[in-house]
RNA sequence: GGGCAAUUAGCUCAGUUGGUUCAGAGCACCUCGUUUACACCGAGGGGGUCGGGGGUUCGAAUCCCUCAUUGCCCACCA
């Protein structure tokens, strides 16, 4: 039966993933082999699979098959995050849809709904993730809320909380008003924003003077608690001691000085309002000002906003703006360039806020982690300029506020027994705080209903830092079998974008947990962008449906397309014209197949010469690209890799190879070459695999029956053996001859049809291996070694050798001559420049003697070529 | 405000310690081709003074300085 001229993907991907599955291939257990693991990113439950995972896992998939294949126990674990803020605003936003507000319900109503969520999309991602041919080991699928990732979480809050390590802190933090939730320093994105400076006039107590301050945020006036001024600042010096009057709130507020404030800004004075501030918060504590915080969790104001109270922070900005001018006070405002802080979920400007949260103290666990990527190169980072990034933030990290008003996530596991600060314990269970709380309280009667649990919740990344332990059950079995075999792991791969949120905390993690490395190397993907440069994103709507792409272009298309243009930390500039060039190649794959399988044996037919030296070439140059190969990959230029594999197959397997060996029309192949192109296509299939792992199956299915252990996901990676570069140089040389007859038939219009015949004048000797290949490949009837001069015949020339191709009347001789002389003037000018450079004194002192060498080589073979070149000249004039 | 990186063909990028024609690849482009694996193809071809300027060197895309532009990260100046 006839293949299809089309490679049709669709009905191939499926029935190859399910004997895949069928077969367990992806599965992973603990074995004598060495083993090779990678842990996904897992992405948040209920996402959907868009470009930047299909990038990320195809690598991932790439190297975990290329590890199998070499002959590791592959283990590629799956699963996914329940991202706490993420989820839970989208529970949220959906229980509003339904007319249901999260402040009515209660926590285990709300958790009902968010699970409920869950079981409904969660999943839907990692099945989005076996189109695109991901060998995940399914088997061991995680997500970093179940039972047993909660208990390795909670179990590690408790162990660094009694080693001292978390403590529950009133500080300054990033307050969230549309989640209502703090984040961590990482999760605010700075913005710059076009604002105003607002200039307000204070009144002197007791005085007529006024005092103007310039302000951004006119609103917080209410939680003024002092004025602030340079000491050494003499235009304000008769005010000290003295005291200033908030408008509108009449309040009065004393004048103190510190030299934090920069006389040369706005007018050289401040307005202090430690409740909205981290530097006020600063002056406030040194100076022992009171603190007035005058919003409520929504970021609208309080009581102490007066007529303003139950307003919106920035409805109250516009609107106290016209008030205060209207009143006089607001006497000048200009635009200002600020910078805002946001929230990088809900987009919302966070609000600095004082309040009790948890914290974890990161000054000494930082310490290993910065020794082992930037001192000992214990982990690496690819692209290796990710390490500056790395050791700016590890050397002026701040304590990790770990606690998030949310309820999606694991609980905080700190009761409390009593109303006091210090009233509380932490354990792993409420029955084991019970006995603690006993204890500390001095209260044997407590009782589990005294205790009260802290409401908050743990910060999403807060389990995810332990995932690559969690996931092999490292947290709460350190001396489990799987975990020591496993662990640590070989690469992550994953965007820069969570450099600081994921990678460097499990790097931090794992030496505090098991003194070992999480992973050996880091791969940062690029993001991915739109032809434009754009991010893509929802809103822009300019981020294709993956599905949809891999339906259109085939799974290996898809693979291939982003891989082509995802260099090593370079944005990925999509466009779906990769794509197509993907499926292209596959295309081009599946007709390569389809001509070998179409031949007709002669079991007893003899190899023609040109067969047997293309074959031996063949071999030497999958080789040799073969150890280019190795070396892509071992850079993590996995894009390398792919395109020294892609011309191998495209250009010197279908270009060259096979048709060196294509019988004549009709004619069947010998026994000998049908074998031998058989093992070079199975051995491009091997390499071709982790990229197009679909396609590859089953052209190698196809090439004959195998057993389930003889599947190619299972076979071996092909060994590189000696190889001999002169043969590979000499083919080269044929090519370019080929190349020369193929040029002289374009030019002169003669078909491929009309044999030829060439004549070579010798200048040093000429014999070549694949003489029969250039007669067959230029359509030859002979290639003869002669003296003679043809001046009635085209001519070009490869080194030092002359080429002649007589065609009775088809030369035009004065463009031949004009070719020859500009080949003459070029080749001229080169000997010159060489020639320069070696009767330069110092060039031959200082440069190395092979540099020199090289040089005499290029003047002689140049002095050659302009004999060659000359005599030809005179022949035809 | 501080730091890091980049700038090479129309586009996206290679170019590893300065030295083999090192100025490259893929795509795009141009010309020709219904040769029976593939037009998702084949063959042939054009295209860049390596961002500007200065310097070091026998020799610079590669090292140094400077300017320009772009991107990224970090940051408490109201």
């Amino acid at each position: 039966m006839a293949l299809a001229s089309k490679y049709n993907a669709a009905s191939i991907e499926k029935k190859w993933y399910d004997y895949w599955m069928e077969h367990d291939f992806f599965h992973s257990e603990p074995n004598e082999k060495e083993p090779y693991t990678i842990v996904i990113p897992p992405p948040n439950v209920t996402g959907v699979l868009h470009m930047g995972h299909m990038l990320n896992n195809t690598i991932q998939d790439v190297l975990i098959r290329r590890a199998r294949l070499k002959g590791y126990n592959a283990c590629w674990v799956p699963g996914t995050d329940h991202a706490s803020i993420a989820t839970e605003a989208k529970v949220v936003a959906k229980l509003k849809a339904e007319g249901i507000n999260k402040n009515d319900i209660t926590r285990e109503e709300f958790l009902k709904h968010a699970w409920d969520w869950t079981d409904q999309y969660g999943g839907r991602i990692l099945e989005q993730l076996k189109h695109l041919g991901a060998s995940c080991d399914w088997k061991r699928t995680k997500f970093t809320l179940d039972d047993e990732m909660s208990e390795s979480v909670i179990k590690s809050f408790v162990d660094l909380y009694n080693k001292g390590l978390i403590y529950r802190g009133h500080r300054m933090v990033n307050w969230d008003p549309e989640a209502q939730t703090t984040l961590s320093d990482e999760e605010v994105i700075h913005e710059e924003r076009q604002g105003f400076l607002y200039y307000l006039n204070y009144k002197i107590e007791d005085s007529e003077e006024v005092l103007t301050i310039a302000t951004t945020r006119p609103e917080t006036i209410f939680g003024d608690t002092a004025i602030c001024i340079n000491p050494k600042d003499e235009r304000f010096s008769h005010l000290k001691g003295k005291k200033a009057i908030v408008p509108l709130a009449d309040r009065v507020i004393p004048i103190i000085e510190d030299e934090y404030v920069d006389v040369e800004f706005g007018t050289g004075c401040l307005k202090v309002t430690p409740a909205h501030d981290e530097n006020d918060k600063m002056l406030g504590d040194k100076h022992k000002l009171e603190v007035v915080d005058i919003f409520n969790d929504d970021a609208t104001l309080n009581e102490y906003g007066l007529h303003y109270k139950g307003k919106d922070r920035f409805v109250v900005r516009k609107e106290i703006t016209q008030e205060l001018e209207e009143k006089g006070y607001l006497i000048k405002k200009e635009t200002h360039l600020n910078k805002v802080g946001t929230s990088e979920r809900t987009k919302a400007v966070i609000e600095p806020k004082l309040s009790d949260q948890w914290f974890l103290k990161m000054e000494d666990l930082v310490k290993p982690a910065i020794k082992a990527v930037l001192e000992t190169g214990e982990v690496k980072l690819y692209p290796k300029k990710f390490d500056n990034t790395y050791r700016h933030w590890m050397e002026n990290i701040r304590d990790w506020n770990i606690s998030r008003q949310l309820w999606w996530g694991q609980q905080i596991p700190a009761y409390y027994y009593g109303p006091g600060q210090e009233d509380f314990v932490v354990a792993p269970s409420k029955e084991e705080a019970l006995e603690l709380a006993k204890k500390k309280s001095a209260n044997s009667d407590l009782k589990l209903e005294n205790l009260r649990q802290d409401e908050d919740a743990l910060d999403t990344w807060f389990s995810s830092w332990l995932w690559p332990m969690s996931v092999f059950d490292g947290i709460r079995n350190p001396e489990n079998e799987e975990f020591n075999y496993y662990y640590p792991t070989n690469d992550l791969v994953t965007g820069p974008d969570i450099l600081f949120f994921w990678v460097a905390r499990m790097i931090i993690a794992g030496y505090e947990y098991t003194g070992k490395k999480p992973f050996n190397n880091v791969y940062l993907t690029g993001l991915v962008r739109d032809a434009q440069r754009r991010k893509m994103s929802k809103s822009l709507g300019n981020s294709p449906d993956a599905l949809k792409l891999i339906e259109e272009y085939g799974a290996d298309g898809v693979r291939v397309g982003l891989l082509l243009s995802a260099s090593a930390g370079n944005d990925l500039l999509f466009d779906e014209d990769l794509c197509k060039q993907g499926k292209s190649f596959i295309n081009k794959i599946w007709n390569a197949y389809r001509l070998i399988e179409g031949w007709e044996i002669d079991e007893n037919g003899s190899q023609s010469e040109a067969s047997k030296v293309g074959l031996e070439w063949y071999s030497n140059r999958f080789d040799q690209t073969l150890v280019e190969i190795e070396d892509h990959f071992s850079k993590y230029r996995i894009s390398d890799a792919l395109m020294a594999t892609y011309k191998l197959v495209w250009d010197d397997f279908c270009s060259w190879l096979l048709e060196i060996v294509k019988p004549a029309y009709g004619a069947p192949i010998d026994r000998k070459t049908f074998d031998a192109v058989i093992v070079a296509m199975e051995n491009n299939l091997r390499i071709l695999h982790p990229f197009t792992p679909f396609a590859s199956e089953e052209i190698w299915q196809s090439i004959k029956e195998r057993e389930p252990e003889e599947a190619l996901i299972i076979n071996k990676w092909p060994e590189i053996s000696k190889i001999d570069d002169s043969l590979i140089n000499e083919f080269d040389l044929a090519a370019q001859i080929i190349t020369g007859i193929r040029s002289i038939r374009k030019d002169k219009n003669i078909s491929f049809k009309d044999e030829l015949e060439v004549f070579v004048k010798n200048t040093e000797g000429f014999s070549n291996a694949f003489d029969s290949v250039i007669k067959k490949l230029g359509n030859l009837s002979k290639i003869k070694e002669t003296q003679e001069t043809y001046e009635g015949a085209l001519s070009f020339r490869v080194k030092a050798n002359e080429y002649f191709v007589p065609l009775t009347g088809a030369v035009d001789l004065d463009a031949e001559i004009d070719k020859i002389n500009e080949e003459l003037n070029y080749t001229k000018g080169f000997l010159k420049s060489v020639e320069k450079k070696l009767s330069n004194e110092r060039f031959v002192r200082n440069a190395p003697e092979k540099v020199v060498a090289m040089e005499k080589q290029k003047m002689a073979d140049a002095q050659a070529k302009i004999e060659t070149l000359e005599n030809r000249l005179k022949a035809l004039s």
